[in-house]
DNA sequence: CGGGCCTTTGATAACATTCAAGCTTCGTGG
DNA sequence: CCACGAAGCTTGAATGTTATCAAAGGCCCG
C-alpha cells in the first residue's frame, strides 16, 4: 500500500493500457493520492442515464455495459467496458447513457472536478484519453457495420468472435484452437448488444452448436475449436482494414 | 489574405466550432502559415479506407461521407462531415474509412505530421480535439440505436430530423414550421447512412409525404411544415436525454 | 425441494429485401 | 433546342428473415 492506503499504481494490471499509461513516477504519484477505488457486484447499475455523474474512472476488473434506451423501451448497447476502458466524460456532469456491471466490477476512479484540473496540466493523461477516445470511435463505427448490415447470424458469430480475440489478446500463450470464452452476458444483454431479439440469439448460437463452429458448455461458457471458421461465419472482415 | 497567401482564420466561418476553435491570435498565426486548402468536387473520393493520409483537415464548406465496406459490396455509413467537423487521426497513417464528398467541399488542411507535431505544443488544439471526438462518439452512440432498434419508416425521419435541427442551428432566425433541407444525399446514400435498401427509403420517403408529414420538392428538396410532427415519427428521444 | 430467472423451441405474423419494370430528371451533344 | 441516354427514383409483387407470442424445459440458489 502507498502512503495514502491506496494499492500502488506500479503493480496495478491495467497500468500500460489505462488512462494513466504514459504518465511518468511523480504523475503517478498525484494519481495515487487522489484515487479511490468502487465496488460493484454483478447486475448493479454504475449510471443511470440522465444521472449527474461526479466521478471518473478506469475499470480495473470485470465488465460493463453501456446502453441507451427509448421512451417505449426498447435498449440498444453501445458499448462494452472492459479492464482499462476509461468512464466519464471531462467537462460534463451528465451522463446520456446507462452502465451496468455485468459481472463484479472494480473502478479506480477520480472526483471528476478534481480529474478536469489535473488532466489540464498532464498532457501525458490528456493525449491517452484522447487516444482511446479515437479507438473507441473506431470501435463504435466498428460496431455500426454489424448494427446495419449484418444477417443475425453473422452478428452473433461476430460478437463471439470479438470476445474471443480480445480473450486471447491477454492471455499469455495465444492460441487460435480451443479458445474458451466464459461471457458474462445472459442471452437477453447479447440481443440488446447485437440489436436482435433473445429468442433470435438463442437460435443462431444453438445453430452455431449444432453446426460445429462452435461447442456449448453450460450455457455461458463456449468453446471455439477453430477460430478461422468462427471467423468465416462473421460476414467477413472490412475492405482493407 | 494573410502574409502567407491564405485567407485570414479570423475571417473562417468555421472558426468558432473547428478545431482551432480555442486558440489565440498567436497560435492562430502559426495555423495560418501551416495550414493549405483543397478542394473536392461533388463525388470525389477525398480517402480511400487502407490508404495512407498524409494530412488532417477541418471541413470548410459542403458535406462529405465516411463510410466502410464488407467484401462481398455491402456498404454502411458511419459518419456525415459537416462544416467544422475534423477528418484525420493524429498518430495514425492509414485510414480505416472511406471518404466522399457528397457536395462540392473545401478543406482547411495540414500535413500530418506537422500537425502532430503542433498539437503536442498546443492544449488549445488538442482539448478542443478531445472534446470534438467525445461529441463525435457520442453521435456514433446514437445512431447506433438508429441502427439497431429502429423500423424503417422512423430511421428516415431520424436522419430528415437530425439533419433539420442542424439546418436549424446554422440559421441566423431559428424557426421550427416550414423548415426547408437540401439533402445532398442520393437514395442510395441515404440507405447507406439507415442500414436499409434504397428501395424501403423511398417508400418510406414518399408515405411520409403522402401522410403530410414532409413535403417533397424536386426530390432532393424536402419542406418539414412542423418539426414537432417529424420528431413524433422518429421513434422519441431517448430517455432522459 | 421449490421458485425465479434464464434459455430453448415452435407457430405465426410483420417488416424489409429482392427482383423487376417503368418513370423522372438532368446533362450532353447533335 | 430538342433528343437521347444515363443516373436516380418510384412502384409492384413475391420472398425471406426476424420479431412476436406462447409454452415448456433447465439451472442455480435459497
Amino acid at each position: 500500500m502507498s502512503l495514502y492506503g491506496n494499492p500502488r499504481c506500479s503493480d496495478c494490471g491495467i497500468r500500460s493500457r489505462a488512462v494513466c499509461a504514459r504518465c511518468d513516477e511523480v504523475e503517478l504519484q498525484i494519481l495515487e493520492a487522489a484515487k479511490f477505488y468502487r465496488r460493484y457486484e454483478a447486475g448493479r447499475r454504475i449510471a443511470w442515464a440522465g444521472d449527474e455523474m461526479n466521478f471518473v474512472g478506469s475499470v480495473v476488473s470485470g465488465i460493463a455495459t453501456i446502453s441507451q434506451s427509448m421512451d417505449d423501451g426498447r435498449v440498444q448497447m453501445v458499448g462494452l467496458l472492459l479492464p482499462s476502458d476509461f468512464i466519464g466524460h471531462p467537462g460534463r456532469a451528465i451522463t446520456p447513457y446507462t452502465i451496468i456491471a455485468a459481472s463484479n466490477v472494480t473502478l479506480c476512479c477520480f472526483r471528476r472536478l478534481q480529474f478536469e484540473r489535473l488532466i489540464k496540466d498532464m498532457p501525458h493523461i490528456s493525449g491517452r484519453l484522447l487516444e482511446m477516445k479515437f479507438d473507441e470511435l473506431e470501435a463504435a463505427r466498428q460496431w455500426m457495420i454489424v448494427l446495419g448490415r449484418k444477417t443475425a447470424r453473422e452478428r452473433v458469430a461476430s460478437l463471439l468472435f470479438s470476445v474471443a480475440r480480445r480473450e486471447i489478446s491477454f492471455s499469455l500463450m495465444p492460441a487460435t484452437r480451443n479458445v474458451r470464452i466464459d461471457l458474462p452476458l445472459t442471452r437477453e444483454a447479447m440481443s440488446e448488444y447485437l440489436g436482435l431479439t433473445l429468442e433470435t440469439v438463442s437460435r443462431q448460437i444453438n445453430r452455431l452448436g449444432r453446426e460445429g463452429i462452435i461447442a456449448l458448455d453450460k450455457k455461458r461458457r463456449i468453446i471455439i475449436p477453430d477460430l478461422a471458421r468462427l471467423n468465416a461465419e462473421t460476414g467477413g472482415n472490412l475492405v482493407s482494414a
